[in-house]
DNA sequence: CTCCCTTGAGAAAACCTTTTCCCAAGTCGC
DNA sequence: GCGACTTGGGAAAAGGTTTTCTCAAGGGAG
């Protein structure tokens, strides 16, 4: 026979009209005691709730959606393969929304606008509420266009048009963390090592680099730009270390402000090899705080960490919020990075 | 006025009763008209499909899903933080589904059931027609039972019970792929530093290892057996050059196969700082294939790659078959690893 | 000229839930 | 004792689509 005595393996799933149907109700009636609407005894809204947890009635996610025009689900497009950005801000989203029931389509669309057209038109066949963006460089766009899809979208770690809204990292905030740190720490000569000029966040933090070290009266030396990799690293060094030095004094430096955390082991690596020691003679700073890497490298590396989670969060509560009909002003919201500090910038002077 | 030249912003996604409205049938007939159901003149089904294809409409999918109890959305769960493992296998599961209208719910629930049994709720009230579960690594398990569920489960890098469909990388056939290739290139001497003995794989990949040693005829050196890290292969290189060596004969290892690519990395550096020419002294393999682990590494590493985008196709096709009713036999399928040589191992000799 | 069959297309039920409207019975005030 | 109001609960529509059933018209066979 059919029945035994297992905790009932759940083949369909129940429905508000067997809840009704047991609890010798309508389904008018149902519904309403389940979600504290309308008015009954007490006694009917108790029994229709004992019926419905004894059954395991869970509603039908789908009917609420159609009815409600809104499906608590979002999307979340990204182009990063590896999810080096996009998991830790997928995390945030997540944790943004799980308490609001909302679930989270993940499409990694790489750069091929077809496979990106071809998500988000699933996407809003499946009526999802909103759409996150996020890339994996700030100025690295999604090849798909977001503007008029007629649910609300959101940027993340990427920024499109300023009329849009967008959540992105103060890179520039987080440069100044680093080099303010090590004029705190007492270097005086601060060399910085970054990404390929084609990145706006290389400007951005070159920049706040120039302006701290000219606030503190220290010379400058021409940022280094190159590539995201550790073998850049390791060329820059020589460049620092064979090179003019600063300002033509061929003084070199005491301190390194990496663009990336692979840059920075690079940095180590070859300050290593050449027998410079990390961080008596030489401090060094990454970027991105990308955990892994950073305590694996020798010493352990300090590091400006984006928050990416936090960025998440708040991308994932602003969608939130727009979906629920509140207006947002457009633009870019930068938030602050912070300094995760290991042992690759050294101590101060005195304790 | 409301009406301007601009190519609509699609406020209202258009439904099937306007397009059946504007070309003048019923909404029975302009359904059977866009699926290819039903009959009618070819005049009738084109005039539908223009006014639909005029209009932009696209079926409802909430709709469509309530009739046919199929969301064309499934669930993947990790338990695997920064996506080391689960991206490369999402891209897998996406790869398979995207062309069959199916989309993804990303969920990652650390190692909280709680979380865990809030997600599964919240794809089973969406009515996902499918879970695929993975883990951090295979015999890390996720804190949620997924049998009984009342939809079909599988696995992927991650083996629950065996009468459930899992799917996992050949991880003794991988090991089986580094150590026979040292043995074409003439190493003599292999050794093994894995990961902790509490994960299976480290056991299966050891059995592998001293199983083809065994059949040409070469030493074994017991495993050495760690951790998941740089440190450990640095510190397993102190172990196998200033301790006992093979069999008693006190020769040193010329090849060394690790557990994953971070060992590998530390054990690279190691034998650099000693001094040892790697690939020329002793040649280096690693696992996982981190493509940016691997590449950065000097020389770069050559890995087992456990092709984690073929085993999310897999399971992604598995899991379609699946929910399409067809029968499948549980059990766990192994799929094959493959090498990707780069230059840590050395050439053959006379190559 | 009938009868039957085919063709073309529409009506309606179904999927599951929510919400508005409605009604019957009871209660209160005067 | 009567009107007005409250209370408890149900009927039905709505959301957008698919599918089955039904039906009218037309064509061919006898």
């Amino acid at each position: 026979m059919a029945s035994d005595a297992q905790p009932a393996p759940a083949k369909q799933p129940v429905t508000l009209r067997e809840v009704a149907a047991l609890a010798g109700v309508s389904v008018a009636t149902a519904s309403k005691a389940l979600n504290g609407q309308g008015r009954m005894t007490a006694e009917t809204r108790t029994r229709i709730r004992e019926t419905a947890q004894r059954l395991g009635f869970r509603p039908n996610s789908l009917a609420q959606s159609l009815l409600r025009r809104r499906s608590f689900t979002v999307g979340l497009l990204t182009n990063d393969t590896y999810g080096r950005f996009s998991l830790p801000l997928m995390a945030g989203v997540s944790d943004a929304l799980v308490d609001a029931g909302v679930s989270v389509f993940l499409c990694n669309v790489e750069d091929d606008p077809r496979l990106a057209q071809l998500h988000v038109d699933a996407m809003l066949d499946k009526r999802v509420d909103g759409i996150i963006a996020t890339g994996k460089r700030i100025d690295r766009h999604l090849p798909v266009d977001l503007a008029n899809l007629g649910i609300p979208a959101i940027y993340a770690f990427t920024e499109p048009d300023p009329n849009a809204i967008a959540f992105v990292s103060d890179d520039a905030g987080g440069a100044r963390l680093a080099v303010e740190h090590f004029c705190r720490l007492g270097r005086r000569r601060i060399a910085h090592v970054s990404g390929p000029a084609s990145f706006a966040v290389v400007h951005a933090r070159a920049e706040a680099y120039r302006a701290v070290l000219a606030e503190n009266g220290l010379p400058v030396m021409e940022p280094l730009l190159g590539y995201w990799s550790e073998a850049w690293g390791h060329e820059a060094v020589k460049t620092l270390f064979d090179g003019e030095g600063f300002d033509g004094t061929r003084e070199k430096p005491d301190a390194v402000f990496c663009g990336n955390d692979q840059i920075a082991r690079g940095v180590i690596d070859a300050l290593r090899e050449r027998g410079i020691g990390v961080p008596d003679e030489v401090g060094v700073i990454g970027f991105d705080n990308w955990q892994i890497v950073a305590e694996a490298t020798r010493p352990p590396l300090t590091s400006v960490d984006m928050n990416l989670a936090a960025l998440g969060r708040e991308a994932g509560l602003a969608l939130l919020s727009l979906v629920g009909g509140e207006p947002a002003l457009p633009g870019i919201r930068k938030l602050p990075c912070r300094l995760v500090v290991r042992q690759s910038c050294g101590r101060p002077p005195d304790g």
